[in-house]
DNA sequence: CAGGTAACTTACGCAGGAGTAAGATGGCGG
DNA sequence: CCGCCATCTTACTCCTGCGTAAGTTACCTG
């Protein structure tokens, strides 16, 4: 568990290209494990097998190069997400797979997750904006699909979008902290069915356009 | 905004209790401004009008500083939920309660909310249980509810409450930070709708006891 | 009004960790 | 085989910010 990712090569030269990628890994490593604040640039040297000086050949500083791994993972979730709402026409379908989009991020990628979700620098500028603007970008995705459907004002829909994000967030972290207790594919359909709904059907005691026929499980 | 809270009294010299409660004050202003890790206690003791030494004969540490901030909100917190639910016996209304005692909490006393929704020292052990063990204990409040009114597991149930809680808590986060575009009562209202259409006759399809009438809005 | 004690101050020690000179080394083109 | 450049290392500097030692002032009690 503490054994060094890839110090298997301490004293091995690597390209340029390659060793940014190994720092990178390392990186991620250290600061999923210890959030940023307690992550020693020492220590991520350390687990690339490799000295200080070589992180500063590659990185301006410990900033930057936390603020390149929350930008990789930021936008892989974005990805993530886009794909999922794009696999599909139907809706019911398209919330189970925007779920999954979700707890599939969670499980995947060394932990990643914990640099969007629980960065221990929100209180910086910039990485708030990032957080922010990602979480937000996840939602505008969902509020366009409730928007083509329902005709309720923007705003609102953005809000709805906005409760929707954190309910798969918050879910998606509880299921891959408390792994054992449910298996994935049954929390992700749980989760998703209360969402489904409460959004299908939304605006029919405005004389919508065709009851949800109630087919849900 | 930058003005000091108290320092109306520099010089003076207040009975022990009062100026616990006064830095207690002023350390909430500070962390929640800046976080954790940006607060100096420097700076929380000039925010109190006093010197830093004062801090220490009443808080053996930052650490402890801010444990006791922590403690005191997240409590305020849990009790919300608890007195939002013990309101009434109309499970819509529950609901209702529930989302409108996440606003209050978020609306109020200071932004104190940052301390245990937005804490960067979530790494901290001691820091990561009192957070996780706020957020149960809500979800178990609401869990309770609902197990009353359908015959899913108890795991289940608690996995919806945990979804339902973080619906509440990112809404209402999102929606103080954009003060303005949403009136508050109108956001809860809305939020609180999706989550009761989402629960609402959850188990009908096992030949359950009564549909919901309908009437939602 | 004197003396004692609680409240408070200035001024410092000290540790941890980011970032940096200056020098060593190894492989590759000539 | 030799010199050159990219790669890497040791061994520092320096700053920030927590926590404290020692000394000072106001209030209160006898």
């Amino acid at each position: 568990m503490t054994a060094p990712s890839d110090a298997r090569s301490r004293g091995t030269r690597l390209p340029r290209v390659r060793r940014r990628r190994q720092l990178l890994a390392a990186a991620q490593e250290i600061f999923v494990a210890r959030g940023y604040h307690a992550a020693a640039m020492d220590e991520i040297a350390e687990r690339a097998g490799v000295s200080k000086p070589v992180l500063y050949q590659h990185f301006p500083g410990k900033l930057e190069l936390y603020l390149a791994l929350l930008e990789e993972h930021s936008e892989a979730l974005v990805e993530k997400q886009r794909e999922a709402l794009e696999s599909t026409d139907d809706n019911r379908q398209r919330v189970i797979a925007s779920f999954r989009a979700y707890f599939d991020f969670v499980a995947g990628d060394g932990e990643a997750f914990r640099l969007v979700f629980e960065s221990d620098l929100r209180n910086l500028p910039a990485v708030r904006e990032k957080s922010e603007q990602t979480f937000q970008r996840c939602a505008e995705l969902i509020g366009e699909v409730i928007r083509q459907d329902t005709s309720i004002s923007d705003e609102e829909a953005h809000l709805l979008s906005i409760g929707l994000v954190g309910m798969a967030e918050t879910s998606a972290r509880y299921w891959i902290n408390t792994q054992g207790s449910v298996p994935k594919d049954a929390a992700e359909l749980l989760v998703a069915r209360l969402a489904w709904r409460g959004i299908s059907g939304w605006d029919l005691h405005r004389g919508g356009e065709g009851q949800p026929t109630g087919q849900d499980s």
